[in-house]
DNA sequence: GAAGAACTGGACTGTCTAGTATGATTCCCG
DNA sequence: CGGGAATCATACTAGACAGTCCAGTTCTTC
């Protein structure tokens, strides 16, 4: 179960303190580490600036001298996160496909991960929040989902490609597509359970390893040698 | 294409009149209605009550008279609407599956009627609402996702199972897993599109088709005979 | 160590909203 | 057609919140 001990995806940002930082910058770390958590926790309209500004341990004028308003200060929040969460899906394909001889066992192993990975409560949390508030700031939103969301799935599908290559999946004629219903075969089920109810009700963990099996027995029907 | 023209799965209703209804009932449904609109478009903290009476065509009173508070409305409007999905799914399997003799055929019939039926404007919103306020509300909103949702895949999976009764696909040892897999495959991407990219943006009619087709390939591949 | 920038705390404005109150009006039913 | 209930228009209360302002304090930097 090496995969449970790694890092996850993505955390919510603790202001960490870094040596030989001036205050401006701490101070704005600490702002975006707190916005972040209240964003999550209450959404856009339920977020208060005054309740950024106490969580950071900082004077209202000071978070206003950073962010113009509520919502570049959302905005910033959300395309920041885009990048991390690439990166760690980028590590999880790595570590699960580059390399590997068994194709299923390989495949298990990144859809374990990823059910992982994925339905933390931080990672649902942005999610939530990016859905609710698409309408609301689609410019953002859609960003976040183009460079975040679609991006990581183009990566999956290079990294199907690679496997093609080695011999070890059938040749595919749309990589990206392949990623698509890997995952939908993978998520389907928990991502919509974990989205529609409440952070409670966290899977069961024998759940998710079942799961992963089985929808790489379907993914593996269809693409594999 | 002639799924394409039948009903919606499901639209926020307007406030039909009907007659021999008094004079209370008939309100109570405009409000019904107005409230649907108004939390569709503006999410719960977005949504005023006043904006709802207004568009209602009812003073405040009345709505404050017929529904205690904006949490009973916001409730009562949810789970309203989930035995309508349900019943505009339940009607989809019945006429894509049942009476089918080509399973490819009529798989992908499916495939495509849910797409078009749930990427519709009113369905994306109502998907938003429940999950952008499943923390807010956990009871309604977990109930929300077991009348409706788990409940329409278990009847898909029973769909299923008729079709592996009548010889057209392999014995399934979970035909709910089954049903899942089959939506994660056809309706992952479009559905998390949909979801991130606000209301705008929607899919070009030719590539839901070949998603459609091609999710049916992958399917078919595990459990057709 | 001094000057200037950054920060603090708290008060303040303007606006919005849930929910209530009231007296006049309209509708329904017997 | 008349009486009682439902509804209307409107005003009101109480609280919340984004964003601003200011006088005093702390940090950084030269």
């Amino acid at each position: 179960m090496e995969y449970r001990q790694r890092a996850a995806v993505w955390q919510p940002g603790q202001a960490v303190e870094i040596e030989g930082e001036g205050r401006t910058p701490r101070k704005r770390r600490a702002i975006l580490a707190a916005a972040t958590e209240v964003f999550l926790q209450h959404g856009y309209l339920g977020a208060s600036m005054d309740e950024v500004a106490a969580k950071a341990g900082v004077s209202k004028q000071t978070v206003y001298k950073q962010f113009e308003n509520k919502e570049r200060l959302f905005a910033e929040i959300v395309l920041g996160t885009s990048d991390q969460l690439m990166d760690g899906l980028a590590q999880a394909y790595a570590d699960t496909l580059e390399g590997a001889t068994d194709p299923r066992e390989a495949l298990r192993a990144l859809a374990r991960r990823l059910l992982d990975s994925l339905t933390a409560g931080s990672v649902l949390q942005l999610r939530r929040l990016v859905i609710a508030e698409a309408d609301r700031f689609p410019e953002v939103c859609g960003a976040w989902f183009n460079t975040g969301f679609e991006r990581s799935l183009e990566a999956l599908g290079e990294a199907l490609t690679r496997l093609t290559e080695r011999g070890l999946l059938r040749e595919l004629d749309d990589p990206t597509l392949a990623a698509y219903q890997f995952a939908g075969l993978v998520m389907y089920k928990p991502m919509n359970r974990a989205m529609f109810a409440g952070t409670h009700a966290g899977p069961v963990a024998g759940e998710l390893d079942q799961l992963a099996d089985q929808a790489v027995d379907v993914f593996l029907a269809a693409y594999g040698t």
